[in-house]
DNA sequence: ATGGTGGATTATCCA
């Protein structure tokens, strides 16, 4: 089973290229982020005449997620258990930040798109950590009911964990995504069972699955790796590659991150 | 001097 996952920076806009990608690397389970769309606002039938199942979550024009599958897409949820709720929620509404759903046999996936942060003083910094946290102890909760379960934590972490995720750490002093308790927070996700699968055979540095489309940043190869594969302890035993497609970053009409692909055995 | 891109939605917010 072929695995992805795409901060596709609006669906509406670029479906064309989903479809594509889709093809071009026979792909049966695609994790998108920042949909931005209303699941009602989304023509589905290029999709579904290509084969696939489709579920989508979102409620404003920023942070919507889906998820794609031509093996089978069944007990879609779309929220994690216990998630606070950014604003502090009186309405019932949550933000459509996760998505999960089983697909093939058995895997269970998660289409996360983490909170930005915004500023390290910024309500939302403190919301991402809490974000952050809940995931783990989903995470670690559904580890200790069974550990051979098949779990995949894909999606924009908004976290570069290590210096050298991106491409110079003085321009990100007193900036989000490379502070000490953002990485302590991925890699408390990471310890709770689900380690970054693509890492391995991909190390830094240099490598990365965002450009900023502002000050040439793609072309100068100034980048950040913030989207992840993470997986259980039987999803890490099924992976028999990855790779991160650079090429969609390239050319007009691309999205500024870059999908992360993942082969599993299971 | 500096958000110099891009998307959704309409002059502003978000990343």
């Amino acid at each position: 089973m072929r695995i992805a996952t795409w901060n596709i920076n609006s669906l509406r806009a670029r479906m064309d290229r989903v479809l594509a990608f889709l093809e071009r690397h026979d792909v049966d389970v695609l994790a998108l982020q920042e949909t931005k769309a209303k699941p009602q606002q989304l023509d589905l039938t290029a999709l579904q005449e290509a084969g696939y199942e489709v579920a989508a979550h979102g409620l404003n024009q920023w942070n919507g997620v889906a998820l794609i599958s031509r093996v089978g897409l069944s007990d879609v949820r779309t929220e994690l258990p216990a998630l606070p709720l950014w604003p502090e929620d009186e309405t019932g509404v949550v933000e459509a930040r996760a998505l999960g759903g089983l697909v093939g046999d058995g895997l269970r996936i998660w289409s996360l798109y983490i909170p930005n942060g915004r500023e390290l003083d910024h309500p939302h910094y403190d919301y991402k950590l809490r974000w952050l946290e809940a995931l783990r102890a989903e995470g670690a909760r559904e580890l200790a009911e069974d550990l051979s379960a098949k779990v995949a934590l894909v999606g924009d972490f908004n976290v570069a964990p290590l210096d050298e995720d991106v491409w110079d750490m003085e321009f990100f002093d007193g900036k989000t995504h490379v502070s000490e308790p953002e990485r302590a927070a991925f890699r408390a996700v990471v310890d709770a069972g689900y380690a970054d699968v693509v890492r391995g055979d991909h190390p830094g540095p240099g490598v990365y699955t965002y450009w900023d489309y502002q000050q040439l940043r793609f072309p100068k190869r100034q980048g950040m790796r913030i989207d992840f594969v993470l997986g259980s302890p039987s999803v890490q035993s099924a992976v028999t590659g990855s790779f991160i497609d650079r090429e969609e970053r390239k050319g007009k009409g691309a999205s500024d991150h870059a999908p992360v692909v993942v082969d599993l055995d299971l």
